[in-house]
Order: C-alpha cells, then sequence, then structure tokens
DNA sequence: AAGAGCCACAACCGCCTGCAG
DNA sequence: GCTGCAGGCGGTTGTGGCTCT
C-alpha cells in the first residue's frame, strides 16, 4: 500500500491545512493522520473526484502555483502530487495508449543521445509524459535483458555514430558545449524529427550491447576530478590540448596489460582484436594516432550513457550519476565491473574508432558471454574463451559487419581523426612537455589525490617512465602486493589492483587473472562471467568502497 | 480454479535547481 | 550571499491485471 510519509515536500505545505471532504474517502490506501496533530495526507490512486477538482482547478486558475491547490479546492494532495496528476494524466492533449513503432523508435534513439533525461525526451514526443517514457524504457530494459538482447537496435548504433561524427566536426562551440560533451551530458540536442530518424532506422536489428559505455564516463570524470585542469583547456577547435599527452601514455599501459595477457593466453592478437585494442598497436607504432576527446567523447548516451547518465558538467562538483541500468542480478563480485571500467576507460578514450557504440569491442560468443560486458569481462572471458579452445571468437574490428553484428561499422578512420592525427603531429611534442605531470600521472595512491574520491578508482595503471617519457623518475612502481607464500595479496584480487601494479610484471597479471578466472588455470572455465558479472548494468548498492566514486562533489 | 510470475502503469520519494525575499 | 519555497526531474516502489502452470 502507499505509504504516509512522515516528513515531506507536500507536509510542510500541509501544515494549515484543514479537514478536508476528500482527504478522508479511503478510496484506496487512504490518508492517515500524520504526525499526530497534522491533516491527513491523501496518497494513492486518485479518485474522479479528485480529478475534477483539480481540472477545475486548472481551468480557472491556470498551471502552476500547484499547492494553491489545495488551498483553494480542499483537495487534499500535496502540490507535487497534483501537478503530476496534471501533469501525467489530466492535461490536455495526452496522448493515451501504447507507443506507437515510431514513437518507440524515438524513443530509442532520443535515449541513445539523451540518456534518462525523461523529460527531454518527452519534449520529442508531443503527447506523452516523462513518467510514460520512462516507465516504457524501464520495461523495455527488462524484457531486453530477460531476452539477452540488447537494448539498442544496431540503426540507434549507426544514428548516433554518424551524428557523434558531425557532433564532433561541430565542435567549437565553446566552453558550455565542450564540457558537456565531454562528461557525456548532452546539451547538444540534434534534431530528431520523425523523417530524419525513421530515414536512418531500419528493421530492429539489435547491435551488441554497449560493452563499454560504462567506461567512458567513470574516466573522463575521473579525469577531470583530477582536477588536472587539462579538461579545462579544450581549444575552439574543440580538441582538448593536453588530453593528448596521457593518451599514449595510457595506451602503453594498456598495451603492457595486453603484454602480459599476451604471455598469459600465448594468443595476443586475437585477445587484443577480440578486445578492441588492435589498434594500440598501430597507436605505438606511428606514436601518433590519438584521437582528441572530442572524437570519442560526444554526446551520444549510447556510447556514452547507456549505462550512465551523466549530467554535470565535468568543470564543476562532480557527482557520478547511477547507472540508468539497473542491475537486478546483483553479484557479489559485481565490484569487478565498477573498479575495472575507469581502469579501461582510457582505450576508450583513444580509441579513434569508436564513434559508436557498435565500434565498442565486443565479444560474441555462442557461450554465455555476458551480455552487457564490460571490457575486463570481455577480456577474461576472451581468456577463458581461448583458453578453453572452445570458442575462435571472431575479431571484432574484422567481423564487425558479420551476421552476428547487426550493428555495422566500418573502421573508416574518419576525417575528424585524420585531423586529430595532424594535430597530433603537430603538437604532440608539446604536449608531453605540458603535460610532464599528468602523463606520468598514474593515478596511484601515491599521487595526491585530488577529489574525495576513493584513491583506488585512480590505482588504474602504473606508467613507467619508460612507458611514458615524462614521468618523473622519482616514483616508485608499486609492486603487487604478495603475500609470503607467493600468493597474491587479497588487495590484489581487486581489479584496480590487477592494473595498478607493474603492468611489465606478466605473473602478476597472471595471478590476478588466474585469480579472476578461478584461481585455476588449468580447471575447467569457472562461471566467473555469468549473470552476476553484467557490465552493462550494475547495482550500485552492491559497489564496495573501491567502487564508491559517487562523491565526487 | 488457484497460485505464481510477469508486466504495465501510477504514484511516491528524494534531490536538485531557479528564484524571490 | 543566504534561506526558503515552488517546481522539476529521475529513480523507485506499489498495485492490479493478465498469462501461464
Amino acid at each position: 500500500m502507499y505509504r504516509v510519509k512522515s516528513e515531506s515536500d507536500c507536509e510542510m505545505m500541509l501544515q494549515d491545512q484543514m479537514d478536508s471532504p476528500l482527504a478522508d474517502d479511503g478510496s484506496s490506501g487512504g490518508g492517515s493522520p500524520h504526525r499526530g496533530s497534522g491533516p491527513p495526507l491523501k496518497k494513492g490512486p486518485w479518485t474522479s473526484a479528485e480529478d475534477a477538482i483539480l481540472v477545475d482547478y486548472v481551468k480557472k486558475h491556470g498551471e502552476g502555483n500547484w499547492n494553491a491547490v489545495q488551498k483553494n479546492t480542499g483537495l487534499f494532495r500535496c502540490g507535487k502530487s497534483c501537478r503530476l496528476r496534471w501533469a501525467n494524466h489530466l492535461r490536455p492533449n495526452l496522448k493515451k495508449g501504447a507507443f506507437t513503432p515510431e514513437e518507440e523508435r524515438l524513443i530509442i534513439q532520443l535515449h541513445a543521445k539523451m540518456g534518462n533525461k525523461w523529460a527531454r525526451m518527452a519534449a520529442h514526443l508531443p503527447g506523452r509524459t516523462d513518467n510514460e517514457i520512462k516507465n516504457y524504457w524501464n520495461t523495455r530494459i527488462k524484457r531486453c535483458q530477460r531476452a539477452g538482447l540488447p537494448i539498442y537496435p544496431a540503426s540507434v548504433c549507426n544514428q548516433s555514430s554518424s551524428e557523434d561524427q558531425q557532433i564532433s566536426g561541430d565542435f567549437n562551440c565553446g566552453e558550455n558545449i565542450s564540457n558537456d560533451l565531454l562528461s557525456g551530458n548532452s546539451l547538444y540536442l540534434p534534431d530528431f524529427t520523425s523523417d530524419n530518424f525513421i530515414a536512418n532506422t531500419e528493421a530492429l536489428s539489435y547491435a551488441p550491447q554497449l560493452s563499454a559505455v560504462s567506461i567512458s564516463n567513470l574516466l573522463g570524470q575521473s579525469f577531470a576530478s583530477k582536477n588536472c585542469s587539462f579538461m579545462d583547456q579544450v581549444d575552439q577547435s574543440g580538441m582538448l590540448k593536453q588530453s593528448g599527452c596521457v593518451l599514449p601514455a595510457l595506451s602503453d599501459t594498456v598495451d603492457g596489460v595486453l603484454s602480459s595477457v599476451d604471455q598469459f593466453s600465448n594468443d595476443s592478437e586475437k585477445l587484443k582484436q577480440a578486445l578492441g585494442f588492435d589498434y594500440l598497436n598501430e597507436a605505438n607504432a606511428s606514436s601518433k594516432t590519438i584521437a582528441p576527446f572530442g572524437v570519442t567523447l560526444s554526446g551520444s548516451h549510447a556510447f556514452l550513457n547507456g549505462i550512465f547518465s551523466a549530467s554535470r558538467p565535468i568543470n564543476g562538483p562532480l557527482k557520478m550519476e547511477l547507472p540508468s541500468l539497473q542491475d537486478t542480478e546483483s553479484d557479489p563480485n559485481s565490484w569487478l565491473k565498477y573498479t575495472l571500467a575507469p581502469a579501461m576507460q582510457p582505450t576508450e578514450l583513444v580509441d579513434p574508432y569508436l564513434h559508436s557504440p557498435i565500434a565498442t569491442p565486443s565479444v560474441k560468443s555462442e557461450s554465455a558471454s555476458p551480455r552487457n560486458s564490460g571490457l575486463l569481462e570481455e577480456l577474461l572471458h576472451e581468456a577463458q574463451a581461448l583458453r578453453s579452445g572452445k570458442n575462435q571468437l571472431p575479431s571484432v574490428r574484422s567481423s564487425s559487419s558479420s551476421a552476428g553484428t547487426p550493428c555495422e561499422t566500418t573502421t573508416v578512420v574518419s576525417p575528424e581523426f585524420d585531423l586529430c592525427q595532424e594535430y597530433w603531429d603537430e603538437h604532440h611534442s608539446s604536449f608531453l612537455n605540458d603535460c610532464a605531470p599528468f602523463s606520468g600521472y598514474s593515478f596511484t595512491e601515491s599521487t595526491p589525490p585530488v577529489s574525495a574520491a576513493s584513491p583506488d578508482i585512480f590505482q588504474l595503471s602504473k606508467i613507467s617512465p619508460a612507458q611514458s617519457p615524462s614521468m618523473g623518475s622519482g616514483e616508485q612502481a608499486v609492486e603487487p602486493k604478495h603475500d609470503t607464500a607467493g600468493s597474491p595479496h587479497p588487495e590484489n584480487l581487486r581489479p584496480d589492483a590487477l592494473f595498478s601494479g607493474n603492468t611489465a610484471d606478466p605473473s602478476s597479471f597472471n595471478d590476478a587473472i588466474a585469480i579472476l578466472l578461478g584461481n585455476d588455470m588449468n580447471a575447467e572455465p569457472k562461471p566467473v562471467l555469468g549473470d552476476g558479472i553484467a557490465f552493462g548494468s550494475s547495482s550500485w548498492s552492491n559497489m564496495p568502497h573501491a567502487c564508491e566514486i559517487s562523491e565526487f562533489k
């Protein structure tokens, strides 16, 4: 039954409310005495009489000043409730009934761009309310999760991809937009006219789940939260002047990690391809294939916000919004997905190919590959698959247009990327100089945390001086902790620890992988990556302290 | 027929923001 | 600048209907 809140916004405004004939009609849930002397507060479903009163009032006085409704009509509902009732059910021009297919597609498309911005989405759907859209989406998510289907159709991914590039190409609108894009807060609102959308919307073939969407915001905001100021240095072309300096190092780090994986799996190339890291080799070879943030961190929520709904500019106090996709399949191990995501995020940031969700590496497997997988999960899954030899997983890059991957993407380097490359060619040396403090910034505990975030988050990697040319020599690489028996210290079981140590040490990495895989490399793969670990979804209530990064502000 | 489970929906709750005093 | 209020927004929960076993 509906509760009677003991203290709420509504009740505070009902202190002077006297008895009402409607206050206690006890329709369903009814009102109940409120804190003794206070008037009862009617809650629960609205009756037709209440509706009539509210409609009459609005006809006479117009919308707004909802708290006056109670005073003027005797309707014993709080102003908020009146407003909601009017907005969601009583106001004219409301479209009732199920969503049309066009509306559904539009919702999907809008969500891909906006995330859980229901009110903004509702603005694009005349006659529909944010609540309707929200309910529809939540239902859809549940349905997709049950069915093991991705949330975003391929066409939406493509749409997002193209528009991302457009955004990055037009990325000259000043700091506000830049920051917003960087934070994943899409103030940039593309014109989702129905024609435009439908023209780009085909049959609901499904894209792979947005496996890495949880990553970008975390890192983007994590970076920003470090007050390194490089986030502020977005020039008029939308390029992040200093971003490039860190990215090579991160690329190196990821590559170093993968080198360890290489030894671990003896099949690094496959693994890297499966993970979408293969470009990192190219990056290393050329030392310049670094995309500015504007390329990858565009406003697509399909990319940035399939999971997270970042809505705060990164300049200000940061607050990680909770993921929009609730994981009802919570798992004690679910911390994996949160700790690892930041660690893996750089790959997304630097990935010149990742213009859309579909470019996110996705391991399609006949096995029980987690649908909402993240990079680590895919890594582990891939490692398992490789080890077991049961699955010959196709290269994501080479098979992205295969039948199993409806979201077709071509790994065509965009013009923006060419520009970025030129930009990097021209400025990378100065970048390295300018970013000397940051290029060696390895998110270790030795680095004084600037934000209130748990430093664990930033145990991202230890970038050795060799990997990071400008890193100071004073910093000591953090060795993975091992107990005397040689087994990894429990702390190292955490994925952040996994990536925090000397990544050039394959043994520690292997140890961690082994543990993550069940600590027995010779045993059959254990369902470590079962349903309990769904990177794309989350149950934040189960977040371990290492993942408690919500308190950035 | 009865119970369980699923589903869509309505409504509530807490937090945030903008604004006026 | 601070405070309180009104409104808005997004997340969550409760309810009732429907379907399946």
